[in-house]
RNA sequence: GCGCCCGUAGCUCAGCCGGAUAGAGCAACGGAUUUCUAAUCCGUGGGUCGGGUGUUCGAGUCACCCCGGGCGCGCCA
């Protein structure tokens, strides 16, 4: 279903992509050939030999209708009509037929995006309301690496979204809730420094919640207070109640401090808390519904028809009455589904939880939401060791300490390159670079695969990095700063030279690519384009003089320029990375 | 025991619903610059896609089995 929408929607407006006009006219010609109109698919070529779009059309039905798949091939090309975007489509291999885009084509669609805002790229016809849950740290703990790529990850997809014309929510879900609490309590009340708590509240709350934890493991006494403080937590207690708001504060603003730093934002931030006088209800619902049944004095619900699920059992009210993450959970879908409208709700939530997230949903499922719930699922982050990252002495990494570390290293490759900058101008530099790369790194790899922290690689201005795809951009900005001139205004693209058209093609290709992120929710499909797209800036740069060429000639690539520089903008943009002007 | 994810070049990784001779970067080697930022570009070498069986015109991709690694599985979140 949401595969066919990137064609469908572009139909509303007069731009269109050069995939979706040739999937028209392939549509077209099967119809007149008296083929099914529905087959195979037609995709940007998968080696430059076969042109620049290819189709398996003749393949595809050739299995269908048992019969030769280049006949089919040539009776198809018979009834294309492509003259206008195309050299005339060949047959080749198997049965597919290959496309090449005729140059005037090419300077006509790059034209049409030059004098687009949002460089082609069409807004979906069928927007949604989307809920995305993602980030979602624990409060009385610091942000470690392993919140990194949720944070990241949900907040490049809530950009892509927005950007497509969805509506979007982004909600982090905050753990402010649970049994930690108790030892949390018990360390404020009774291990606290206040001295310490001035200097650095989060860290102060931390070591005292993890004495606790030492102390509770060995001593049952302390185990038993932490117990009692964590019922009167949950009765209403107003000094534990008083505790617990500070905790959540002094968090929150450790929080916020990463998520500046991150240029991340929420629309809401309904952490578990929030649910808390939902839960009773959705247990009486539940069991009401027979979706739960009480088993062993606890309320669960069993998934016996489902294979998968058959002996893994989900309880949400505990046997001592409590309850846990998995009750709010689902009185989240009913929060976020009956009172915020959503029709979809992602969860970018890491691969651990997958089977919590399969009952979620199944539940969800059982109650008779037909909204699209998704658990985006993402590998972990590792150490050059290949182990979980920690710090050496086995603890996790604090986020803001790498992020912060990200621009130390970032602005010493800064003044080694660079050492004309003034010192703002180094500050600033050094953060769009330092927490680019972090960013991008994460992003550039298939998200379920867990992935290594390399500050080496990351920050290398080779290869598919965000540096490179800076320095692309660096060096066009450059270029309008040398003249002092702006993008001119041109009515014509003229290209004599292969680098001109291959970088333009790749230019066309933005609005092709940015609405498959999302089907499949890989951020990666983004990089890989823009890597392309700096390595193809690249060559044009060195093969293509701007500045000391002839007169149309030179205004033309002063245009590709500034066409390439938006396009690496914007797409670093969808993906939550900023661009220096300067590097 | 059951389930999920991963295994592709020396290293780090792409490769969407099966499609043409499996691609990048790093590292190695060889070239290019008195520059619009060499913070770059061009080229060379490098692979039984963990192993096997099967499905079909076609398998890195799908199915089944095995090996290796990671993660998860009633009262934590």
């Amino acid at each position: 279903m949401r595969r066919s929408q990137s064609a469908a929607t572009v139909q509303r407006f007069s731009m269109e992509t050069f995939q979706s006009l040739l999937e028209k006219k392939l549509s077209a010609a099967l119809a007149n050939a008296g083929l099914p109109a529905a087959a195979g698919e037609l995709t940007q070529a998968t080696d430059p030999r076969f042109g620049d779009y290819q189709t398996n059309a003749a393949l595809v039905l050739g299995k269908q209708c048992s019969e030769n798949p280049r006949a089919l091939a040539e009776k198809i090309v018979v009834h294309l009509s492509v003259n206008d975007l195309c050299e005339p489509p060949a047959v080749a291999g198997a049965g597919f037929i290959n496309f090449g885009l005729r140059p005037a084509a090419i300077e006509e669609k790059a034209l049409e995006i030059l004098q687009d805002q949002r460089l082609g790229v069409a807004e979906t016809e069928t927007a949604r309301r989307i809920v995305i849950d993602f980030g979602s740290p624990n409060v009385a703990k610091p942000m470690h690496v392993g919140h990194i790529r949720s944070t990241v990850l949900g907040d490049a997809l809530a950009r892509i979204a927005q950007f497509l014309g969805h509506e979007v929510v982004r909600d982090n879900h905050i753990g402010d809730w649970g049994t930690q609490f108790g030892m949390v309590i018990y360390g404020w009340k009774n291990l606290l420094d206040r001295e310490a708590l001035q200097r650095n509240p989060l860290a102060e709350i931390v070591r005292a919640y993890k004495e606790t934890n030492q102390r509770a493991t060995s001593d049952p006494q302390v185990r038993e207070a932490c117990r009692q403080e964590l019922v009167k937590l949950q009765a209403g207690d107003k000094e534990n109640i008083d505790i617990w708001n500070e905790c959540v504060a002094f968090s929150m603003q450790d929080f916020e401090h990463v998520y500046k730093l991150l240029n991340v934002h929420y629309d809401l931030q309904c952490g578990e808390s929030f649910y808390n006088d939902r839960l009773p209800g959705v247990v009486d619902r539940l069991l009401k519904s027979g979706i739960a049944e009480i088993s062993e004095g606890a309320v669960v619900v069993f998934f016996r028809d489902n294979p998968e699920l058959a002996d893994k059992p989900l309880i949400i009210r505990k046997r001592d009455g409590g309850f846990n993450y998995a009750t709010t959970d689902i009185a989240t879908v009913d929060y976020r589904i009956n009172e915020l409208n959503a029709d979809t709700i992602w969860y970018v939530v890491g691969a651990p939880q997958t089977l919590h997230f399969k009952q979620i949903l199944e539940v969800a499922r059982r109650e008779g939401y037909t909204a699209d719930l998704r658990h985006i699922i993402f590998g972990s982050v590792l150490g050059e060791d290949r182990k979980l990252m920690k710090t050496r002495s086995g603890e996790n990494v604090p986020l803001r300490e790498l992020l912060e570390e990200a621009c130390r290293r970032a602005r010493r490759i800064v003044e080694e390159k660079n050492p004309n900058l003034n010192e703002e101008e180094k500050t600033d530099i050094a953060e769009k670079i330092g927490i680019g790369a972090v960013k991008y790194a994460d992003l550039s790899q298939y998200r379920m695969t867990d992935y290594i922290f390399s500050w080496e690689k990351m920050l290398a201005l080779h290869g598919n990095t965000a540096p490179y795809l800076q320095n692309a951009y660096v060096r066009i900005r450059s270029i309008f700063r040398k003249t002092g001139e702006n993008a001119p205004q041109i009515d014509k693209f003229v290209f004599g030279d292969p680098a001109e058209i291959d970088l333009a093609k790749r230019l066309c290709q933005f609005a092709e690519i940015v609405p498959q992120v999302l089907n499949g929710f890989r951020p990666n499909i983004l990089t890989n384009y823009l890597f392309e797209l700096a390595n193809s800036f690249h060559a044009f740069y060195e093969a293509c003089p701007v500045l000391k060429s002839e007169v149309p000639t030179r205004s033309s690539r002063l245009a590709l320029c500034d066409l390439t520089a938006r396009a690496l903008r914007r797409g670093l943009g969808l993906l939550g990375i900023k661009m220096p002007e300067k590097m």
